[in-house]
RNA sequence: GCGGGAGUCGCCCAGCCUGGUCAAAGGCGUAGGGCUUAGGACCCUAUAUCUCAGGAUUUCGUGGGUUCAAAUCCCACCUCCCGCACCA
């Protein structure tokens, strides 16, 4: 059994005192990989370790190549989680104990510190900061830092700083959930069980008019002004007046509650029962038309302003209600028919009516109101189009209709945004109910910006993404993308440098920081101190901005020092490969993207992305709630580094969920033991002179090596890794099959020299083992700075591979028969094609197909116009069977047997067949060529041989 | 609604990018055999259908198309899953 956590310890150490991993410019060719560096509120589990395992594999594979590799890693402090998780500590939520003590087993010590949120970044910081260690990644951790720390805080200034003055930044109004106790933002973190206080801001207030007063009614359709008969009041609701900046409304009073978070001033005057108000009209303001006010039970005074205007064509509940105000003779109501506006196809006149009627609606009371309406509204949406009682917005399709008359209504004042809570109630963690606040004043980065969007998209153009399927994903972000809030008033992290108020927001403050990577080694080092870095600093070293003096003087840095700095910059940037988890595609990859873009010249635009998808657990999503999350540092602890790291990689490609379990967890461990022990069996002899099978595996072998590259270059690592630990195998086992068949012990050399490939290969994949592996092999160097095994094309045998092939057909072909059969062999007897006119239409006839012709008749024909090949016509049947042949091996083999000239096909066989076939099927096999005259031949196989396809004769 | 992804031989799942070595890998299950006092573990064999000579037939959600050749490329359809923001 192997101690991984030995092994590890001891290649860890070695790597630490060589230094390797730490980068700096030099003259050979760089790579800057990077990876999202974590959030610490908790510690990373299997599912981060994916991302990073990914990049640290990239790493070490360019490191192979020959390139000087810049692998940083930082730690995102900005935010609001930490603040959320310290308050519920401080209250002793047993939940959040439960996790920290029984899950994440978190000192108690440790936990007592945690009501101060940067105590529980910190805490977990180091957590994650050693599983990386342990995990073997190649960091160069010199360039750590931590988003709070002051440097980075100046370059983030510089950051917002310089985006506001490109005109980048606007400032707007913005709506948020918001606790009306603690006064904060609410977001997931701070909400009772969690949830995310979603916004409809598809909501809207119409205004009507009523005498001195204003009437305002909320709806999610704009265009149905058009179709209003009446408006609904409760009569047993007392509505409040309410004076509203300069207006007094009248709303409910629940209503009057909601509208004091929109910035606006509300005052409650007076009352003013639902009773009083039907029977009169209100006048709507678009065509100044006298609107009766009916009574009806439905409306509800939480819900909007409390005040509901009735569209009995397109509203069930309207028509219903409508209906039922009739059936009562009600005399206004008796006088009202519904105003249809929208044509959709499948329905009459009065859609409402239509649905009411199918579904069988019986009053207003009737709960199948519900689904009338959502199926109703939703067809309308679709497939409808205004009508002429619409005015300017006649064949107006809803979709496009319904947002043009909302901005009419706007510009003349009639309509207001009204923003409700979609899934309300939301409780914050205090227990109080989350309203919609709309902040002014908001700052905005306006991803809309339609220039923005066409730098963006340039930017993907040229940029490698891997898998290059996720790009249309990535193009349909930036076309959906609008302004985005970049500053918050809670959380950790860097005040905006004009409005001292606001704080960045934790998703702008990490989009452009690789760059500070270059920078934060001098922060670290103490060669700079924070207040160095100023504008005109940033300005000059990382925007060629300005000139030296200016940077240097206010910086009061030397100029050796800014130009140091500077020509490590431009040597590493751009970055050459981002990676991140999929679901950052949308916000933080998109960002990463359109703010270089914002910042930058062109030679700094990010070159590559890499998107993977995350880790399940046995086939289950990871989750806190069901207790299979498994911290990364435990994991390490009971299966090693190097299986886990390779269960992550192989499980799954890159864009898919990849399952961890433990079956493949130990299929790994028992692979890599057999591996080790067979590379501490094998010992670096001379080889001697090279036999067939010999001359095969090593072709084989170049064919790997070609193949393991090229994945690898496209991050293809399962595929990768497949190829060397498990597909390979199939051919080494032929190989030893071979091998034992001729009682051969001198072929230590060989695999001496495979194994060398493979564990060279495997390096970046499992780093410690494979040093292991490679001192067992006898080498004194580390293997992590050997140099990836190179492809060539001279110890490729063309001859060999299509040999060896064709003596594997010929055993199955045999072993088929015997299983057709089901006879034991007494005797096998071989009859190799030896007519030379079969040999020259075989060559010839592979000519033409390895040039994509595979048609009999076409075939046929340029046979007969050969006169060497001429004989064809005599043999149809040879020439198709051996179109059935060719046609299913691959071009490659074709291409191969074109390439080997003359191929004795008895010789071979007589040599090579004699000592496996024996070995497989318990018989001398005898090889004749057909056309001896003394051959056993009873029953007349013989003349059915044909080139690469001997006849076979079991007895 | 907008966008992304998936549907494979009892089950899970690979192959699809780059068409031919694909009746299609691997795991599970099942059946038979070995090893065992027995069980477990382990090993071997079989596992679309037909076939006593290396063969044939019908298969990769459905229906078309391109091609000498389609699980793989194109089009349409059906079913299922995921994301839609100010949150890391």
């Amino acid at each position: 059994m192997i101690n991984w956590n030995e092994i590890e310890t001891k290649w860890r150490n070695k790597w630490s005192e060589s230094k390797d991993f730490e980068t700096n410019p030099n003259d050979k060719p760089k790579k800057f990989i990077t990876v999202a560096y974590p959030y610490p509120n908790s510690p990373q589990h299997i599912g981060h370790g994916r991302t990073y395992t990914l990049a640290d594999v990239h790493a070490r594979f360019y490191r192979m190549q020959g390139y000087n590799v810049l692998f940083p890693m930082g730690f995102h402090y900005t935010g609001t989680p930490v603040l959320g998780m310290a308050k519920r500590i401080e209250k002793g939520e047993k939940e959040i104990l439960d996790g920290l003590r029984n899950i994440y087993h978190v000192p108690e010590e440790d936990i007592k510190t945690f009501v101060e949120p940067i105590k529980i970044a910190d805490y977990f910081h180091e957590e994650i900061k050693s599983g990386m260690i342990e995990m073997g990644y190649s960091i160069d951790w010199r360039r750590e830092f931590t988003t709070i720390v002051p440097g980075y805080q100046k370059f983030i200034e510089w950051q917002i700083t310089t985006l506001k003055e490109n005109g980048r930044i606007i400032q707007g109004s913005h709506p948020v959930g918001w606790c009306p106790k603690d006064q904060n933002p609410v977001s997931q973190h701070d909400t009772m069980g969690d949830v995310e206080p979603k916004i409809d801001d598809k909501n809207f207030l119409v205004k009507f008019k009523f005498g001195e007063f204003v009437f305002p009614i909320t709806t999610l359709r704009p265009e149905t002004i058009f179709g209003i008969t009446n408006l609904w009041v409760n009569p047993n609701t007392v509505y409040k007046k309410v004076t509203v900046d300069h207006e007094t409304w009248i709303i409910s009073e629940e209503c009057a509650h909601k509208i004091e978070f929109f910035e606006k001033d509300v005052s409650i005057i007076g009352d003013i029962p639902g009773t009083e108000l039907i029977g009169k009209s209100a006048v709507s303001l678009h065509n100044n038309a006298e609107i009766p006010i009916l009574p009806a039970d439905f409306v509800e005074p939480s819900m909007g302003t409390g005040l509901v205007m009735s569209v009995p064509a397109h509203a069930p509940k309207d028509y219903q209600a409508l209906m039922d105000l009739k059936a009562k003779n009600h005399e206004i109501a008796s006088k009202i028919e519904p105003i249809p506006i929208i044509v959709t196809e499948g329905y009459g006149a009065i859609p409402a009516k239509d649905i009411c009627e199918k579904l069988g609606v019986s009053d207003q009371a009737d709960s199948k109101l519900e689904e009338a309406t959502k199926e109703l509204y939703l067809k309308e949406f679709t497939d409808g189009k205004l009508n002429e009682k619409c005015g300017q917005f006649n064949n107006e399709k809803v979709q496009f209709g319904r947002d043009k008359v909302r901005v009419w209504l706007q510009e003349n004042k009639h309509l207001e945004k009204f923003p409700v809570l979609e899934n309300s109630p939301v409780r914050c963690r205090c227990g109080a109910e989350c309203v919609v606040k709309i902040l002014n004043n908001q700052w905005f980065l306006n991803y809309g910006d339609e220039s923005w969007k066409e730098l963006a998209r340039n930017c993907f153009d040229e940029m490698n993404i891997l898998p290059s399927n996720i790009k249309t994903e990535f193009i349909e972000v930036i076309d959906w993308l609008h302004e985005r809030a970049c500053a918050r008033q809670q959380g950790l992290g860097t005040k905006l440098p004009w409005d001292k108020d606001w704080i960045v927001e934790s998703l702008s403050d990490s989009v452009i920081y690789m760059a500070y990577y270059t920078i934060s080694r001098f922060v670290n080092d103490g060669t700079v101190q924070p207040e160095n870095l100023t504008r005109e600093f940033f300005d000059y070293v990382l925007l060629d901005k300005g000139d030296v003096a200016l940077a240097a003087s206010t910086s009061k840095l030397s100029e050796d020092v800014i130009n140091t700095m500077k020509k490590e910059f431009q040597y590493f940037y751009p970055v050459d490969s981002r990676h991140s988890g999929r679901d950052l595609v949308q916000n933080h990859l998109s960002f990463f993207v359109l703010n270089h873009v914002a910042i930058f010249e062109k030679k700094y635009w990010p070159q590559e992305i890499v998107v993977n998808g995350s880790v399940m657990m046995d086939g289950a999503k990871m989750s806190k709630s069901m207790g299979n999350i498994i911290p990364l540092r435990t994991a390490i602890k009971d299966h090693g580094a190097d299986p886990i790291r390779l269960a992550i990689i192989s499980s799954a490609e890159l864009l898919q969920d990849a399952d961890f379990n433990m079956e493949s967890v130990s299929g790994i461990q028992s692979k890599l033991a057999s591996l080790l022990d067979e590379c501490s069996r094998l010992k670096n002899e001379p080889v001697s002179e090279l036999q067939a099978e010999d001359r095969w595996i090593l072709s084989k072998t170049q064919r790997m090596i070609s193949q393991v590259t090229e994945a690898v270059e496209k991050m293809r690592l399962r595929e990768a890794l497949h190829d060397i630990l498990f597909s390979f195998e199939s051919d080494l086992s032929w190989y030893a099959k071979r091998v034992e068949a001729k009682e051969r012990d001198n072929v230590s050399g060989i695999l001496h020299q495979i194994n060398s490939a493979r564990v060279a290969m495997l390096s970046p994949f499992a780093p410690h083992i494979a040093e292991e592996m490679w001192e067992k092999l006898g080498n004194n160097e580390l293997v992590s700075k050997s140099s990836w095994p190179a492809y060539s094309k001279e110890d490729v045998d063309a001859t060999s591979i299509q040999s060896e092939n064709f003596l594997k057909s010929t055993i199955d072909d045999i072993a088929n028969i015997l299983k057709v059969t089901k006879i034991t062999p007494k005797k096998i007897v071989l009859y190799v094609n030896s007519d030379s006119a079969k040999s020259k239409i075989y060559r010839k006839m592979l000519s033409i197909m390895v040039g994509g012709q595979n048609n009999m008749g076409v075939v046929m024909k340029e046979l007969i116009a050969d006169p060497e090949t001429a004989d064809a016509k005599k043999m149809p049947d040879f020439v198709q069977k051996t179109i059935k042949d060719l046609h299913s091996e691959s071009e490659e083999i074709k291409q191969m047997k074109l390439e080997s000239e003359s191929f004795d096909e008895k010789e071979f066989l007589k040599s090579e067949l004699f000592s496996i076939g024996k070995k497989e099927f318990g018989v001398e096999i005898q090889v004749y060529s057909e056309s001896n005259s003394d051959i056993y031949d009873p029953k007349g196989k013989a003349r059915h041989a044909r080139p690469f396809k001997p006849a076979i004769l079991i007895e």
